[in-house]
DNA sequence: CGGTCTCTTGATTGTTGTCAAAGGCGGTGG
DNA sequence: CCACCGCCTTTGACAACAATCAAGAGACCG
């Protein structure tokens, strides 16, 4: 992939593509590997160009807490570029990896002044903040009842595909919480299930009363 | 105050300034008013010009969930626009205000490709992005002990000016919380005070190993 | 000095995590 | 084809944490 082909710099001139070529490498990561770790000094602004990439916190018990999935392309951190603070999150490569890092001091803030490139800058950081937000309501506003009934109803899928505890862990709970609310939707009559990886909705608006 | 003072805005053309001028206009908002509700859809691109407004989420139980406060000049709830998305927060004047209220779908998206424009939005935005990451990492990390901690060390001066029971809504906890871990960093020679409006940090470094 | 608001303290509850054990399910190798 | 092993899930008992409810103490103001 080249830089062109990348949508945030595919207005910039030859002379501009460049000078970030002079500035930039490309690095792999293996599945499991750390790309920053929360904490670190951003000194790179990182693309992501191939893999999937988690982004997660660790509370003071040593536990993650999951925030989002980024696929390509991504641009990964930015917010601890822009406004000159440390990582506040940890990413790790879920799959193997291919990241562009940019060195961020020598990066021109004229770029930023491109139309293009600014317009695709506020769209990847609206897009953050949209998380943020979303991340904020499912952690603090909703129950664990209800964010368990919200991701049955708009991702059953999820099901279908995922064991148990890394369902949990997308919603930031343990697989026995899990498990029991599960029971009890079941005794409820909102869901039903022959066998682990079959999850049927039998009562769609009892669960979206418990979230809405 | 005038379109053309407003940051935002500053390196229009007057033709742009006048263009703006025509879907725009100004509200006042008393004290405890409300400028928009969490789940209202997002007509106006709100610029909050004179006062102070708060941000808050309600949850189910009723309760308000603190977000932020914003003094002018800022955007509020710009978000919602550019994702097209219902309002994720409640924004309340809480003193007298001025807000400038622009009709976002006549707004014309071309304004956000002015260089200026885009800049000063990348920095709203990016700006966004930190406070709501600080939401969880305050909410969502840190134990209570630590957000108190925390509070104490970076904002002390809010506690001589505020009573217990509005310190602990800033911190989302309630002021029976905030009193017993008073209490605690007191009986532990944290913090000393020998009345109300007058707290003092005995062991500074103490209390920075609660949240770092 | 009375009244009201605020703060403190205790007892209790609700919610979810933790720890432990048992049950079930599928895959592998004999 | 079956027995066994390992992992996942379920269930129970318990712990931790902060909210809630309630009562009493204290501070501030007219």
């Amino acid at each position: 992939m080249y830089l062109k082909d990348i949508t945030l710099f595919n207005s910039l001139s030859k002379k501009n593509l460049e000078e970030i070529e002079k500035i930039s490498s490309k690095e792999d990561f293996k599945a499991g590997n750390i790309i920053f770790y929360e904490g670190d000094k951003p000194i790179f602004l990182h693309i992501l160009l191939e893999g999937v990439v988690k982004l997660y916190k660790t509370d003071s018990k040593g536990r993650q807490i999951y925030i989002h999935q980024f696929t390509p392309v991504s641009l990964i951190g930015e917010l601890a570029n822009f406004e000159n603070i440390l990582f506040p999150a940890t990413a790790e490569a879920i799959t193997k990896c291919k990241i562009l890092k940019i060195e961020y001091s020598k990066f021109d803030n004229n770029f930023l002044r491109n139309p293009n490139v600014s317009f695709e800058i506020i769209k990847s950081l609206s897009k953050k903040t949209k998380i943020l937000s979303n991340i904020i309501h499912q952690e603090m506003i909703l129950s664990t009842d209800a964010k368990i009934a919200k991701l049955i109803v708009e991702h059953l899928e999820l099901f279908k595909q995922l064991k148990n505890g890394q369902i949990a862990s997308l919603v930031n709970i343990t697989p026995e919480t899990l498990s029991r609310i599960l029971t009890k939707f079941k005794k409820k009559r909102y869901i039903e299930s022959t066998n682990s990886h079959n999850l049927a909705i039998l009562d769609k608006k009892s669960l979206e009363s418990l979230y809405r």
